[in-house]
Parts: structure tokens; sequence; C-alpha cells
DNA sequence: CCCAACGTACCGACTAGTTGGTATGTGTGG
DNA sequence: CCACACATACCAACTAGTCGGTACGTTGGG
């Protein structure tokens, strides 16, 4: 079989469910046989890749850190020479990824955290590795923004580096709320705002897309 | 029942339990039982209170609103003759609350809104009315301190009041994540910093508690 | 006596997880 | 080249227990 590409293994197909099923219905609301039916799988198909739905789950946070690990380091705006125009790209790019329905752009990680960080310390763990991992990208940027501009300060890149995470997940609730992403893209506007100021640079507020 | 303080209605110790051990399990993983354990009281006289457990999502929602509604009402930071006082007042308020276990700090209308925002749109109304409201309140502070500086801008109260609550609900994630408020005050503080910013003021970066 | 406010006992549906089994490899000795 | 041993991937049916919800009995104040 190896990576036959026609024959998609189930373990893939239920990692796929799972993205987008949890994403929408929540960890617990989530059952086993929910995920199965969205794979076009069996159950026994599901217990032979995976121990347990917890097992599953925290699989699913790893996969998503991998999934949205590729996307961003293609993303375009690391071609920025300056790293403070690759921090507003990035920003700028979160904003401009705000599309579609409300599954599609909402954060499994933030997600799971919300229901799972009582009862299930290892989907915590990988959740809040993946929100890590993906903050530690942007505080590289961050730090450099900061040391080619001069920037001397009470804050420092991982703090600003994880703001950025806190307000993105803050937005993904005020367009659950709504419904569609408007408030959520309003809140990272802010964001970018703010980042701007922070630099004290003349830039634009906004790139033209 | 009335308001007779020697004998809580078993209404309002379902009511109080249901903000304690959402905001702790979840509204999906937390069952009727769990409800009715945590209350001492039985099934029978939680159907009799509630007509269904999506039913008593909304009521705790909605008692929610009007506890905290009490709770920031009566917040010393109203004092304040200078609305953008007013406005850092809040701010400051709310990293100080950032204290005790995470149920203690959290908002369960942020933690329903994300499981429930697809299936239970009553539910998630109710969680969204709650959050719209208490922006709201913050909104006209915001909107007299724009009044009072002349603020000419791009953005408006509405918006940044948005902005504070989305701000709010992305470090409760990350206190969630780590399993402790730090993160989430540090993100707290950024917002502050944006505020004072963006009026261009020279005051402090944070009030002694 | 009545009715709201409970308590007890229970139901059918659904839950995560298990079981025993099959189909299809894959490596190895002759 | 085949035959055998073994492993992987998957399936349908099942179990033990939990779920939200209901039926009905009990109690106590007006």
């Amino acid at each position: 079989m190896a990576n036959d590409p026609a024959k998609i293994s189930a373990r893939i197909k239920i990692l796929n469910a799972a993205l987008s099923v949890i994403r929408t219905k929540g960890y617990s609301a989530t059952s086993v046989d929910d995920l199965c039916l969205a794979a076009g799988v069996t159950k026994g198909a599901f217990f032979h890749h995976f121990k347990s739905k917890e097992d599953l789950a925290v699989a699913a946070a790893n996969y998503w850190s991998e999934m949205t690990g590729g996307f961003f380091a293609s993303a375009p705006y690391h071609a920025h020479a300056d790293p403070l125009d690759r921090v507003l790209g990035y920003i700028d790019f979160r904003a401009a990824i705000l599309k579609g329905t409300l599954p599609e752009f909402t954060c499994l990680a933030g997600t799971m955290l919300q229901e799972t960080y009582d009862a299930h310390p290892a989907i915590r763990d990988a959740c809040a590795r993946s929100i890590a991992d993906h903050a530690a990208k942007i505080e590289t940027d961050i730090a450099a923004a900061m040391e080619r501009y001069g920037i001397v300060a009470d804050w420092t890149a991982a703090s600003l580096a994880l703001h950025t995470q806190a307000v993105l997940q803050g937005a993904f609730i005020l367009a659950k709320a709504t419904g569609g992403p408007e408030l959520a893209a309003q809140s990272v506007q802010h964001l970018r705002r703010y980042i701007v100021l922070l630099f004290n640079t003349s830039r634009n507020t906004e790139e033209a897309p």
C-alpha cells in the first residue's frame, strides 16, 4: 500500500474528519460514531488506529499542528526583508483567511482546550503545544523587529506573540457569537494597529489584499 | 419562593452549580446528574424547574449576565471622573480579578459559545447577548473618552469595546493552556497599553492594585 | 384540600469500547 | 516458484454503562 494516492488510509480520513467535526460540534459532543460516519470508516477501523477517543484527540491536535505549520510556512509574508513587515504580513494574512464557514477558519486547538483543559490533560497539553509552537514562530520575527528598530520595552517578544494568539482565539469566539467573521476581522485590525503603534512607524494601517 | 434568604430554592442552587460545573467541564461533558449532584437536588427537581438541559443552559447564561452585570456595576472604577480613567480602570479591574482557580475567573458565556454555536442556537444567542451587553457598557465609557480627548479615528467605540472582550476571551484560553492566569494577565496588559497608545496620553502603564 | 415543589424509580436511546473474524499483504525457507 | 507464518488493516455485531428525559409518588405550606 505505502503511499498509494488513490487509497487514502482510514487513519488520515479519520483525522481529517476530526478536524472538521470537532471544530463544528466540539470535542465532547462529537461521538466516535460521528467521526466514523464522517470519515466513511467503521468503528473497528477507528479503534484499530486509535486506542481511545482521547488518543484520537491528541493525534488530531498534533495533526492540526502539522497541517497549520505547513500552511503558514508556505504563506507569502515570509518573503518580506523587514521583520516588522513579516509580523504585519502575518497579521494581514490571518485577517485574509477569515473567510467561509466558521469551522473552516476557527482553531481546533483553542476549541478543544476550552473543553478538555480540566478533564483531559493529554489533550490540553497537545493543544497548548500547538498554540505555543505557532506563537514561537511569530516570536522570532517580533524579536528581530525589536532588534532592527531598537525597541526597548517593558514587554517581551514572547508575550506579544502570545498576545496575537489570544486576540485570534478571542476573535474566533466573537465570530461564533455572531455567526460570521466580521467582528473577528475588526479585532485583528485592532491588533495590527497596536503593533504599528508599538513600533511607532508610519506604515499604512492596512495593506491592499 | 420569593427571596427567602434562609431557604435557597433548588432553581438557584442548580444555576449556581451550573456556573461552576460548566465552566470546569464544559457544557456537553456536564451531565444533568452532575448538576444535580453539585446542586444537592434530584433529577425531578431539575426537570421541574427546567424543561431540558438546553433550557438550563439558556437560563444559566442569563443568570451569568445578571451576576456579572451586578458585579461590574458595583466595581470601584466607575468612580473616576475622566471616562478614559474608567476604561483603564475597567481593564485594571479585569486584570486584578485573574486570581484563584480557572473556573473562578473564566467566562461561562465564552466557554458555552464555543461548544454550542452550531448545535444549540438558543444557548449561543443567550451567550452572545451576555457578551454584547457587557461590551455595550464599556462602549459608553470609550465613546465618552473619545469625545473628551477629541479622538477622530478609523475605529469605533463599539469595535474597541468588543476587542476588549476578544482579548479577555483569548486570555482565558491561554490561561487554560498553561493552567494559570499569568499569560492571561500579560495579554490584558498589552490591551491596556494599546488603549493608552490610542488615546496618546502619558498615563502610567499600570496602577498599583 | 390542593398544588407547587420536590423525590424515586425507571426507560429507551445512545455512548465508548470490545470481540471475533476476514481480506490482503509481506517476508522466508525450501 | 510455492507454501507457510505472521502482520496489518479493516469490518459487523455486541456489551456494559451513561445519557437526557419521564412517570408517578410524597410532602408541606396556604
